[in-house]
DNA sequence: TTATAAAAAACAGTCGTTCGTTTTTGTATG
DNA sequence: CATACAAAAACGAACGACTGTTTTTTATAA
C-alpha cells in the first residue's frame, strides 16, 4: 500500500479527532477511552497509533486544530466590525459572539480540559497580551478617536474593547455551560444592550462621579 | 468499638475531602483514583467505602462543603461592601474578589470539572438569578441612589454590579488558572483601577454618545 | 463480649500501549 | 494485460498494570 498523502492523512486524522472532541468534551480526558475513540471513529484500536503516538498526542492534535478554526472564526468577527468602539458595534460584537459561542462551545470545554489536566498549556496564548492584540489591530481606529476627544481618557481604548469582549464571551459562556438560566435577569439580546449601555456610558452619572455628591 | 460521633465523622471526612481535593484539581475526577485519595489521606482503600458509597459521593460531599466555605467568604466580602457603586467601593470590591480568586481557585478548578463532567449539576445555583440576589441585597442602596438621579437609567444597578462582579473574578481567574499574564496589559491593581473606571464613566464622552458626533 | 472502625484481600473489568499478523494497493516486471 | 512484489495501513489479540467496588479479616474500645 502506497504511502497516504498527506491531505488524506489530515483528514483521517480530522476524523478520528471529531470522534475524540465527542467523548473529551462529554467525560473528560481520562474518562474517555482509547477503544472509545476508536469506536467512535470506526477505525481499529491498533491503527490509531499509526496516527498518534499516545492518547495525549489525540487531544494535542484536537485542541490545535480546533484552535485554527477558533481563530479563523475570531478574526471573521473583527473583520466585520472596523469601528469597534461605536455602540451599535458593541451590539454587532455581542450578537457574533453569541454566535462563536454557540457554535463552539466544545473549544471551551477542551480549554477547561486543558486547565484541569495540562496547566492550560496548549491553550494560555489564546489570553496572552490579548489588550495589546486588539490595540494593534484597531491601532487607527482609536487613535483616530482619541485625537477626536471622544473617548473617556483614563481608559486605554483597547482595554475597554478587550474588556467588553471578554464580558461578552463569559456571559454566553456562563449561559451555555454553566447553566446561568440568564443569570443577569434579561433575555439575551436585552443583556448585550445593557451590556453595551454599560461599556459604553458606565453605570454613574456625570454629577455622581462628583465624589461630594455622593457622599451626603 | 462505639460508633464515631457525628463530628468526628465529619471531621474525618474533611481530611479525606482535602486529599481529594488536591488530587481532582491536579489530575481530574476520573484521573484520579481512589487508591491514591485513600494513599494521600492516608487512609485504607476499604475504610473509604465506609464514609461514601462511591468515588462520585467524594466529589459531590466535596463540591457541597467548598460551597458553603466560598458561600461564606462571600457574603464576608459583601458584606464589607455596603455602598457598592461608589467608585472607591468598586475598588475594594475588585481587591477582596482578588483575594477570593488567590485563596479559592480550587474552587473554580471543581466547578470546570462539574461543567465537565456532570453538567454544572452541583455548582450551577452559583449563576442562579445572580443579578436578582444582588438587587435584593443591596435593594436600599440602589434605591437611593436611584432616586437621587445618580445612576445611568439605562442600566439596572443590580445588573451593572453582577457585570462588575463578574469581570473581577474572571479577570483574576484568567490570570490564575488560564495564564493571561497580566492580559489586560496591566499589573493587577491598575486593572482594578481601570475596571472601575469602565464601570462608572463608561468608555466614552458625552459627547460622543450624540450618535452624529461619532459619524464624520 | 460485642458492635464498630479499619485494613487487607479478592473480584471482575478496563486501561493505554505493544506487537505480530492480515489486508490493501500502487508500481514494476514479464 | 496479468502477475508478483513490497510498503503501508488496518486490525485485534495480548500484556501488565490499574480501576471501582465488594467481601473478608483484623484491630479497637466501651
Amino acid at each position: 500500500m502506497p504511502k497516504l498523502s498527506q491531505e488524506v492523512v489530515e483528514e483521517k486524522k480530522d476524523h478520528i479527532e471529531q470522534a475524540a472532541k465527542k467523548l473529551f468534551i462529554k467525560h473528560g480526558f481520562h474518562g474517555t477511552s482509547i477503544r472509545q475513540i476508536a469506536s467512535q471513529a470506526g477505525v481499529s484500536l491498533g491503527n490509531l497509533y499509526n496516527y498518534y503516538k499516545t492518547k495525549e498526542e489525540i487531544l494535542e492534535s484536537l485542541i490545535s486544530r480546533y484552535e485554527s478554526i477558533i481563530t479563523e472564526r475570531f478574526n471573521d468577527v473583527f473583520s466585520q466590525i472596523e469601528e469597534p468602539l461605536l455602540p451599535e458595534n458593541f451590539v454587532k460584537l455581542g450578537k457574533l459572539l453569541q454566535g462563536v459561542v454557540e457554535d463552539h462551545s466544545e473549544f471551551w470545554l477542551l480549554m477547561y480540559i486543558d486547565v484541569l489536566e495540562f496547566d492550560n498549556q496548549h491553550c494560555r496564548k489564546f489570553f496572552q497580551g490579548l489588550a495589546k492584540k486588539f490595540g494593534q489591530r484597531f491601532d487607527k481606529h482609536f487613535y483616530k478617536l482619541k485625537k477626536q476627544k471622544l473617548l473617556n481618557e483614563e481608559v486605554d481604548p483597547a482595554v475597554g474593547f478587550t474588556v467588553a469582549y471578554l464580558q461578552f464571551l463569559n456571559y454566553f459562556l456562563i449561559e451555555k455551560l454553566f447553566g446561568g438560566n440568564h443569570h443577569l435577569g434579561l433575555d439575551n439580546d436585552e443583556a448585550v444592550l445593557k451590556l453595551t449601555e454599560l461599556f459604553c456610558r458606565g453605570l454613574l452619572c456625570p454629577e455622581a462621579l462628583e465624589e461630594n455628591l455622593f457622599h451626603n
